[in-house]
This record gives C-alpha cells, sequence and structure tokens, in this order.
DNA sequence: CAGTATCCACAATGATACTG
DNA sequence: CAGTATCATTGTGGATACTG
C-alpha cells in the first residue's frame, strides 16, 4: 500500500478515497478509463495539457493502489493499454457523482474569479 | 473561488470536489461535522493530532468554499462552532459512500504494509 | 479558548530535453 | 509511441512559541 494511503488510513477511512484520487489530473483519468480503455498518449490528450513525467507518474500510482491496469503490446511501435480494474470500477459511481456535483457547484459559482 | 479550486474546474468538473475535500483532515472534519456542530478545540481532539495552524488553515478553506460556517459567541472564554452549510450538507452521502469504500479498500488490503 | 506568527521540510507538479 | 532524466518551483503540512 502506497504510504499516503497508509497515512490517510490511519487517520480515518473516510481519507482513503481522495489518498488513491487525489493527484493531479487522476479523477479526469479515472473518468476517462471509465468509458474506454485508452492508449498513454490519447490518454494524455483527452485529460488536457500534461506532460508524459506527471502522467506516468499518476498512472503508476493508480496502478499501485490497484484501480489501473497496465498491458503492453509487443509490437512496433509500442502500444500500451491503460484500463479500469474491478477496484477501479468500483469507483464508477463516486466519478459520476462528483462529476455532477462539480458542475452544480461551478454553475453556482459562477464569475467567481480569484484574482 | 479558491485559486485550486478554479484550477480543478478548469481542468474537469469532477475534480472540484476533491479540491475543495483533498486538504489534509479535511474530509474528517465534514465527516465530524455531519454529526453536529463542534468548538474548535473540540473538532481538534475529534480528528486527532492536529496543530491549531493547520486546524485554522483547514477551516478557512473550508468556510472559502462555502462548505462551513462558523459561528463567533461574544463569551468568556470565547467560543467558535463549526457547523455545515447546506452546500455542506449535500457531501453527505459522498463522505458516507468514500467511509464505506475506504473500509472497504483497507480490509482487502489489510496486512500490506509499506515499507 | 481559539487562535496567530515564524520558520522549516518535503512531496508533488511542471518545464525541458532526451531515449528504447 | 511511450516513456525517462534532470532541474526548478511552489504549495502544503508540521513544530514551536506566543496572544487577545
Amino acid at each position: 500500500m502506497r504510504r499516503s494511503v497508509e497515512t490517510a488510513l490511519q487517520v480515518c477511512p473516510v481519507e482513503v478515497g481522495v489518498a488513491v484520487l487525489g493527484g493531479a489530473w487522476k479523477l479526469t483519468i479515472v473518468k476517462h478509463l471509465g468509458k474506454r480503455p485508452h492508449r498513454f498518449g490519447e490518454l494524455g490528450r483527452a485529460v488536457g495539457t500534461v506532460t508524459p513525467r506527471v502522467l506516468t507518474r499518476q498512472l503508476r500510482e493508480l496502478e499501485a493502489d490497484g484501480l489501473v491496469s497496465r498491458t503492453v503490446f509487443a509490437e512496433v511501435p509500442p502500444r500500451v493499454e491503460y484500463a479500469l480494474t474491478d477496484l477501479g470500477e468500483t469507483l464508477r459511481p463516486a466519478v459520476a457523482w462528483l462529476d455532477d456535483w462539480g458542475a452544480t457547484y461551478a454553475e453556482a459559482h459562477a464569475g467567481e474569479t480569484h484574482e
């Protein structure tokens, strides 16, 4: 178990979710993988302006936490596919709920820009 | 709107939830406030070993994000009560879900300690 | 009681350049 | 294509001490 997850658990189980999904882009990654498996570059374009280094790290952590699987195809050019594991699939309702909640929140706070 | 929330929103609405709940202790704070309002010190003891400085910061951010209200009573000794706002209450199902999910995750990974 | 003031430490993101 | 290497930066969290 990753250290941050373990730390979260010592505080309260309720914190574990954000420990595994709290990284930059992670929820967005899971949201996209929830639709269908993605290749590395494809995923990068889907989530936005993320550098390869950061995307790799997020994926490795999601993999370490058991939410995402990584499949390497022995082809030229190289192909690597990322997909949700069964455990990752269990997050589907939470992701959908958060997506809605965030959209509602955004709408309620529309126009408030940080100066 | 806090900058981190604004940044999250630019990425994807799904990230807003972790932006407002992602701080250390924040979910635990919300979970406790979901039971009943708490005073500052009371909250500190409830969530665990958190320093006043950090607890204050988390509460101020939750307040800025509209999830928590802060009520000062003009008494001696001073009394300040924190409670969930209506918006904060809307997080209740998510908090309950995350609590369950985290507990299940912990049980499934019991014994795996980070070396 | 309910904080604030300093200072420090570190993990995590990001930019850039390079490779099997 | 799918990454890795290096470096710079910064936001958070934490320890300690002090105050209205």
